[in-house]
This record gives structure tokens, C-alpha cells and sequence, in this order.
DNA sequence: AGATAACTTTGACCCAGATCAATCCCGAGA
DNA sequence: TCTCGGGATTGATCTGGGTCAAAGTTATCT
């Protein structure tokens, strides 16, 4: 099992492509093996609905590769983004029988799923993986208190650097970032989305982009490509002025 | 061990006067035997601070009576509330080292706590304590989700309709409601808490709370006393339409 | 009871971000 | 290459909620 930052955190699951920050690292081979025979891949479209909020839903599993969304919706259309979901993200409530939220592919998407009743099964026979889940899920409630004051109490511009700030760190644990300082990633969500995440309009969402660019916070090459020439620099923008420690 | 409608959540514990929701019924006597012997109380002042962001945090436990409130603040001063704990309610991370958040009594408070050590060693010992902790920390980031909801989409009305909802709610699983439909509570939060948890000013929740005085919807004695003549009507006013189950 | 201070209400005005409405851009397909 | 269509940008205008300011209300303390 090869070392790396994370590695107190995944777990390599056979031959899949990824590591599974789900599954803590002190698994031994026996559990290993019962996660593969439980396993299964499926793959998504960009756009397509994985789950409907209130649906069944019958497993549990970490993003592969692509970008996955939960919204919630009001009655009246008014939607907002309540997580987004990178590779190694885990995706799904162990105990709990109804998905809370939609989830939707919004890049083509491809899953690791392991079916939810024997995923419990093994949960409850291993006592330290319902302790690590226990850890992951209180990071992403910290994550969701984050956003919380970033929703409550930012500013548009703060908002959007917020939300850079977060794609660019996550960005960079998953691909080495240039070693200058600038970060280079390609944004994975349309201004739509990146409103519904952040309680804007898609107007309001592209005049500060451009107001960020003209500024030289950001640079952009296509309407998806972004350079962060000074990483620190986009944080002050963001409010955070040092950590922005955020993420799911 | 009385039941009522919390029984599979709540833990009879020793001479305590709550029940607690953080620990599973299925505890047997030994466990609860555990738990006594690293148990005491504290109390707090309303406006004394138990914990600032940051600071090491030597215990976890549940509120008794009073109520406290999580806060994140910006250097600039601004500050978002992210969640508000009420008897019964759960504080702190076993496994974690810091508080991540100011914690506040903002009413005179009492907990139950438990030393953090040997409460999270008993919860190595005991899986389906891990187990419960895992549904309470998934109950508390479900509560969040619906809270980001209401900070990015909605109007101040619907803000201070939910937030209304949520405590006569919570209210009326305490002290049992009066049945003939009306609810009665009084206001925990002065208008700057409530400002704070909804990411609005105290000038604005005042007039949105005047509004719907005038309108019908809930009606006051005195600054804090609140009647709630139609919960359903109060729902609508929220925009929830029939749930509105969020709450931490 | 009177006084002080903390909380609340209400008013007048302003502005950040929403709304409405044109373009503009760029990639996919013929 | 042209054309089509779904983002994205930009402009003009409007408005919900913020800001600043002045009373009004309690509650507590002496």
C-alpha cells in the first residue's frame, strides 16, 4: 500500500482507481476482500440525477472520478447546492434509508458503490470504520458550518473566492500543483451552479468573476480554465485571510 | 426507565434530570455505571463563554437546561451563528482536540459533562455508542443542509417563519404542547441572536417579526412571549409547506 | 420609586445584488 | 466553413434588506 498524505485516511480497495477516504487505513486484508465482493462501479452522464431526494436508496460509495452535486429544492424552484462532491468523496448515509437531498452528476461521472445492507453489515462487525465514519462525517458537518457563514454573512465577491479558494486547495491534493505558487485548475461547475452553491444569481456570479479578473485575482483562459496567480491574495479575497479550511 | 417518544434515543444517567440523546438505550447497567463515575456538572452564566474556537476542549456532554449557542466570527466582527443547542442536545467531538467554534450560553446554563478521554475510550469499548454518535452527527449535518438552505435562498420573512418553526418544535417536544393546535414558547434568542443565526440584522428581524404580528401569524406578549395560532399557516410562511423537520 | 442600561422598535435613506433584457462567445455538428 | 444552441457576459433598472439615527420598553439595581 503505497504512502501519501492521505494515506491514514483511504484505503486502496483492489483494483479500483481510486483510494477510498470512506475506509480507514488500519483495515486489515479480510475486510478488504469483503468490500470487493460488495462492490460495484456504475457510471453517470453529465446532467443525469444519481438519486431524487426521497428516493431509496440502496448504496453507498466514493466519486471515482468527475463532479456530483446535492441540492435541495423549494417548492417554487428556488434551489441550493448543499454539497459538491470531488473524487474520493463519499456519497451516502449508512442507516439511513431515504436519500435527503438530489444528486446529480454534473460532469460524466463514474462511482465505486458498495451495496448499503452489507456496507452496514461490515460497519457494524468493524468497529473502527463506524469510528472513522463518525470522523469524516463530523468533518463535513464543520464543512457545512463553514459554508454557513459564508452564505449568512459574505459578500457576492467574498462568496465567489470563497468557492475558488475551496476548488483550488481540493484541486491541488488530487493533482500536484505547479510548484511556482500559481494554481491551474479547470472549473468544474457552470455559473449556474456555482450560484445555487453560493446563494446568487448567475449574473451576479459572472460580473464578479469578471470584476475578480480585471482585478488580477484570477486568470482565465475560456470561460473554464483559471490560474491563481497568488493563492493568498485570493484568500484575503475570500475573507478567510489564512485558512478558508472549508471543503466536504 | 419511564419511556416516552424518545426512548430508543435517550439514556436515563444516574440522578441526572435529562435524558440523553447522545447515548443509545441499549446501554446496559455496566455502561451506564461507566458513564456515572465520569460525570459532573457545570454552570454557566447567561453571556458566559464555555469554549472559544480554538481552545482546547477538555470535555463533551449534553445541555441540562438553558440554552447555548455555536458562533463563527470574521475578523472584521462579523459573525455567523451555525447552531443552536438546546436541553437534551449533544456538545462536543469525541476525537477531536479543539473546539472548532465559540460556544456561548446566552441563557443560564447547566451541563451534564462527561470527561473527554474516558468517554471516548468507553466509546471504543461500546461499537453501537459510535453507531449512535454517527446518526446524531448525520441528524446535526442534515439540520445544517437545511440551514444553508435557508441562509441562501431564503426571504427575511421565511428566515424568521423557520427559525419560529424550528423552536416551537423543539419547544413542544420538551414541555408537551396544549392541545387545541396553538403553540406557546417563549423566545430564547434576543433579536441579535436571532439576526445572527439567520444572517440578517437585528433591525430586520425586528421588522419581520412586527410584520408578522400584524399579519396574524404568531402573536406577543411582551418581547419574548410567543402564541402560534396556526402552525401550518406559520409552515407556509417559511416556505416549508408541510416539513420544515430540520433543527439540530 | 427612580435611574441606569440593555434590548427593541420604528423611520429615513442607501446600496448590493436581483431582475429583465440584449448580445456575445465558443464548441459541436453538418 | 457555416450555423446552431447553450452557456456567459454586460447593461439598465428595481428592490429587499442594510445602515444610520432616534425614540420607546423593560428589567435590574439602589
Amino acid at each position: 500500500m503505497p504512502g501519501n498524505l492521505t494515506a491514514d485516511l483511504t484505503l486502496d480497495c483492489g483494483d479500483c482507481p481510486i483510494r477510498h477516504r470512506a475506509v480507514c487505513a488500519r483495515c486489515d486484508s479480510d475486510e478488504l476482500q469483503s468490500l470487493d465482493e460488495i462492490k460495484y462501479y456504475r457510471s453517470f452522464e453529465a446532467g443525469q440525477s444519481i438519486v431524487w431526494s426521497g428516493d431509496r436508496m440502496e448504496f453507498v460509495g466514493s466519486v471515482v472520478s468527475g463532479i456530483a452535486t446535492l441540492t435541495q429544492t423549494m417548492e417554487d424552484g428556488r434551489t441550493q447546492m448543499v454539497g459538491l462532491l470531488l473524487p474520493s468523496d463519499f456519497v451516502g448515509r449508512p442507516g439511513r434509508e431515504a436519500a435527503a437531498y438530489d444528486v446529480v452528476a454534473t460532469t460524466d461521472l463514474v462511482m465505486c458503490c458498495f451495496r448499503k445492507k452489507p456496507f452496514e453489515e461490515m460497519m457494524m462487525r468493524t468497529p473502527h470504520i463506524a469510528q472513522r465514519l463518525l470522523e469524516m462525517t463530523l468533518d463535513e458537518l464543520d464543512a457545512a458550518r463553514e459554508w454557513m457563514l459564508v452564505l449568512g454573512r459574505k459578500t457576492a465577491r467574498e462568496k465567489i473566492a470563497s468557492l475558488l479558494s475551496i476548488i483550488a486547495r481540493r484541486d491541488a491534493t488530487l493533482k500536484l500543483s505547479p510548484s511556482n505558487g500559481t494554481m491551474v485548475f479547470d472549473l468544474p461547475l457552470t455559473r449556474e451552479a456555482m450560484a445555487d452553491y453560493l446563494g446568487l444569481t448567475l449574473e451576479t456570479v459572472s460580473r464578479q468573476i469578471s470584476s475578480l479578473k480585471r482585478d488580477g485575482v484570477i486568470e482565465l483562459a475560456g470561460k473554464r480554465h483559471v490560474t491563481i496567480p497568488d493563492f493568498d491574495r485570493l484568500l484575503e479575497e475570500a475573507g478567510d485571510d489564512n485558512d478558508g479550511g472549508m471543503l466536504a
